[in-house]
DNA sequence: CTGAAACGTTGACATTTGTCAACACGAAAC
DNA sequence: GTTTCGTGTTGACAAATGTCAACGTTTCAG
């Protein structure tokens, strides 16, 4: 599990930062089951983890009650609620696995911590960020203007194992359309 | 108006750094009129600019070259397309003026530069990175699963200001619906 | 293995929203 | 001042999508 993020810095970086060791030592490790909960809208947002394995999903509650799903995170990625880590507030964001996900979880101050003594941490993080960015500017203008059926389309050909991997369910949540929608529109294809 | 962003500099930091008059000369001042565009989607986004005055609009064409509005950026608010400033890729995204404008502009070298002399403006890069960030989460969020009739009443309560400013035509881009939606709904309030 | 619950599909129908067209109005250009 | 163009409004209609209900299938706990 741990060589996955050894694996991931390298790959970032360029190369491994001489003390790789320590930095790998500060996260701990979680083994969690399906549809396991790790933040809830409200409280504070205390990790940020990197995905070594599985699927996790970031969502909001509408107020029926439905969900909106705003990220799905696979393996070999980072997730988190970043503004409620950066700031303390509470998170507007629910998480959870949506299956058995192995992740390595870093907390505040092993994160400060890493800042100051890794000076290229600094870089990740700002990798992080960046790379949370772009991904949520692509998702507004990639579907403000879109219909349900173009919206399909573009998962199909922007992220199509998800497609295979996730329920139907999930998925029409992610496109911000209804299950019956989707179910519908998936056989004009 | 230079004034106004050593103002917001010194919000910004909670005191003014020492060299501010330096960090300030740094910035060109631009004096712009209705309708100029200052970014085209497929260019190099060079510059991060200061609104001094005036009200900034950033938008994208779909395939039938209509616009989507994704932000509205008014004074003392930052503004740039952040992804392609950092990684000098072309930009997917357009900027103009929706009315006329002040701007203070700073290019790469000059940001690379400010980040190495003054310590403290990699903390207001990061501030920038991250308001833009929560700004794009919260209207995914927000958006996703409101209907036309919610989403203007989201605009009045939390950009109260934009309603009367700017015309229906931007406003309805922005909040991804057509025009004559708009101007019916107004109507049912 | 079995029963309950969740999921996926389909039909019928209501609602929302978009599109096209017409027209009045005001702002900008000449 | 006149003309022209863009904007905002409204009507009629079409298209897209949601909701509710029914039903078969799968999944999972016990």
């Amino acid at each position: 599990m741990v060589n996955k993020l050894r694996q991931h810095i390298i790959d970032r970086l360029g190369s491994a930062p001489d003390n790789i060791d320590e930095v790998l030592s500060t996260f701990q490790m979680l083994k969690l089951k399906r549809n396991e909960v790790i933040l809830t809208q409200g409280d504070i947002c205390k990790y940020v983890y990197f995905v070594a394995s599985g699927c996790l999903q970031v969502f909001v509650y509408d107020k029926e009650m439905n969900e909106t799903t705003r990220d799905i995170i696979t393996e070999n990625n980072w997730c988190s609620e970043l503004i409620s880590f950066g700031s303390q507030q509470p998170a507007t964001e629910n998480i959870r696995t949506v299956e058995p996900s192995d992740l390595l979880a870093i907390d505040r101050q092993g994160f400060q911590r890493l800042m100051e003594t890794v000076p290229q941490f600094d870089k990740v993080y700002k990798q992080i960020l960046e790379a949370s960015y772009a991904n949520s500017v692509y998702r507004i203008n990639t579907f403000v203007s879109l219909t349900a059926l173009e919206r399909i389309k573009w998962l199909m050909e922007y992220r199509p194992k998800l497609m295979s991997r996730l329920s139907s369910k999930l998925i029409a949540s992610y496109l911000g359309i209804s299950q019956e929608t989707f179910s519908r529109l998936k056989g004009k294809l």
